[in-house]
This record gives C-alpha cells, structure tokens and sequence, in this order.
DNA sequence: TGACTGACAGAATCCAGATTCTGTCAGTCA
DNA sequence: TGACTGACAGAATCTGGATTCTGTCAGTCA
C-alpha cells in the first residue's frame, strides 16, 4: 500500500483475508470492498468479474505452493533421492495445510474445482518439474530409458491418492504415512534401472 | 417373489429399480413402498431404518461388481499378466457404468460415501484378490521379495485415480487410457524381480 | 482526466411456512 | 399369531416472496 491507489496485489492480498475470516459463501465482492473500503465497482475496475478475481486468487495461492517443490526439483541430490524428497514435500506440505485448516483448505479446494484452468496451468508446471528430475535420472543412468514425460505422469498419477484434493478427507487416518511409503517405494523401484 | 410374503431380495430388487428411474432424492422408503404395493411399515420389518436398506442395496451393487474380478484373481495366468488383467478390469468395467449411465454410478456414489463401512468391506475384499495375486508372483519368483499385504496396498492405491468414485469425472478425458498405461507399466515394472 | 462512486436491473441466495418423510406402534385381518 | 396397516410426532425438505449480490455505467471529484 506505497500508493493510495487500489492495486491488484492489495485486492489480492485482501481477498485471502476475507476468505480466511470468513469463508468462501461469505466472500462477495461486496465484502472484499467493504474490507478495502471501497465500492464494489472499483474492485470491477481491476477484475472483469468475481470468477476473475478468484481465479487469481486461486492462481496465487498455487505458485507459492509450488515454490518449495521447485527448490528441490532444481537441487542437485541424485534422482531416486529428489523424486523421493519432491513426492515426500508434496504429500506433507499439502496433508499439514488439509490438516492444520480444514476450513481454509475446503475454501480453496472449492476454488480449485471453480478454475480448471488455473489448475491445469499448476498440474502442468508440477509435471514440467517431474520430468526434470526423470531426465536426470535417465542421464545419470540411475534410471531405465523410459520417455520422461510420458513417466513423469505416470509417477504424478501414481501419487494422486495422496495429492488429489478431493482425497484431502482420507490424509487423516492412521496408515496414511505408511501407505505413501508403500506407493513412493513402488514408484521409484518401477523406474530403476535394472 | 414366489411367495406372497415380503421378503428382503424383493424390497432390495425393487429398491434398485426405483433408485434407478428416479435416483437418490426420490427413492424415500415410501416410494419403495409404493413400488412394492405395500404400506411403509412393512419394509420397517425387514430393514431398521432408511439407511440400513440403502446400506444393504450399496453392498449388493459392491459385490456384484467384485465378482469378475474375482474370476481373473484366481486364474492360473502368470502373476504380471494376471495383474495387468485384474487392474485393467478393475478400471474399465467403473469406467464404463460412469459413462454409460453417469446419473446412476452417481447414485450409488453418493450411497458409497453415505456407507463407509460398506465401502471398507469391498476394498477389504479387493485387497485380499490382490494378494493372492501378488503371492502367485512370489511364489512363481516373478516378483521381487516384499511383504504381500504391503505390496497390495500399494498397488491399490498407485491406481487410485482410476479407481477412486471421486475421480470419476476425469475418466471421460481423451488421455485417460493412455495415463492408465503409464502407471500400469509403472506398477508392474516396480514389482518385477531384477 | 481518470480513479472512484452509487443507483440500477436481473440473477442468485435466504428464510419461514407448508409439505413430505422417517421411524414407531397399537390395531386389523387372514 | 404374525405379517401387515395407517395414524402420528418430530425431522427433513420444498417453495416462493423478500433480501442480497453481480456486473454496468453515467456521473462526481480531486
């Protein structure tokens, strides 16, 4: 707020509040105004429309869970090592919010199912990730040749019970740790070489 | 109905049938009852409560759809094969009943989370087929030694984008059978001996 | 001049009264 | 005698009139 002037980021910023006080149902953009103290239509001066507004919400809240997971992906531990810490990062940061703020996390799993879009957009960044850490593998020979994209996915579709939002509900029970252990073993013993 | 008298394979036949024509909201025990000719106390007789037949009706459709795949678990195919066999079945024939008639697999979704312990029981079931088989490949030493109950877990619950009745909707998209492919192969490739 | 306001129409949501359903049980009837 | 009925209380669901929200735009004001 270095200017007077309404910019996206303050919206932005301001939005995630009113979500996390009050909830999705509660979060019009008539409230999101009142929070910024002003008229709901110069919030419509910056997005076309309320599914904008919690597009880029939504896109937001992706890139900075993605973040983490890049620092590993460009690491430089040998493959079976990063594929196990990425996968691991990923299930364990997603499972603690579910599991820290349920309502919260609720809230932007109902904005995810709202903005195929802007998952899509992440699926595809996480998978670009995947298949960084599958070309090293494939390099360093601790792989078997295997086309990297077409294996990337293949691991990502493997983890969904555990990265799949609308599975969030099942990360609370007891075996859970052992299961994603059980899945991460077989995953990464599928793409050894041999 | 070779008697007169209600009995429980009736009320359940019935049951389905008025579920399948009017779907969940509007089979109340008094449209089943309606159905049937007689007054709502008497299916009280046979079942405690509305939730008791609904949870009787989910088993049934569980077990019947156990069935096939229990054929292909006890074959005498080689263990890969076999399994290769049993996942396949295990995806398409849910792939088709959610394509073919979309509001009645939702239907029995939506009873499929009402009856948990139902549900538990089902995949109870299918992990013990998945056992055997992964047995059969220890045995025969297509398998890489691992502890069967584990190793079946895992393999379930890699598979769980294909499986699980809240992913459903994704198994319209044209990649799906291509991505099912993947992490077959994976799968497979994980559990082999080297 | 351009960031912002607020009145407005049509769409979506809320709420309270009316209806329907669940589960029980005393009573019927074959 | 025991399978079945139907009236009943309380719970759940529906409905439509009242309220709130979305998206627009002519107008204000700094």
């Amino acid at each position: 707020m270095t200017k007077d002037v309404l910019r996206v980021e303050t919206i932005l910023t301001t939005t995630e509040d009113v979500l996390r006080r009050h909830g999705l149902a509660k979060a019009t953009v008539l409230d999101v105004a009142r929070a910024l103290g002003v008229s709901h239509g110069s919030v419509y001066r910056h997005f076309p429309s309320k599914a904008a507004l919690r597009g880029a919400v939504t896109r937001r809240w992706l890139t900075r869970a993605r973040a983490v997971l890049a620092t590993i992906a460009a690491s430089d531990d040998p493959a079976p090592e990063r594929l196990s810490r990425w996968l691991t990062a990923a299930f364990e940061s997603k499972r603690a919010k579910a599991l820290d703020d349920p309502e919260l996390f609720e809230t932007y799993r109902t904005l995810a199912v709202e903005h195929t879009d802007v998952v899509e957009e992440h699926v595809t960044e996480l998978l670009a990730q995947l298949r960084a850490i599958v070309e090293a593998g494939l390099a360093s020979g601790d792989f078997a040749p295997t086309p990297p994209d077409v294996a990337a996915r293949a691991v990502f579709d493997a983890v969904a019970r555990f990265q799949h939002p609308l599975l969030a509900s099942e990360w609370a029970r007891p075996g859970i740790g052992a299961e994603f252990d059980g899945v991460l073993g077989l995953v990464v013993r599928g793409l050894l070489a041999r």
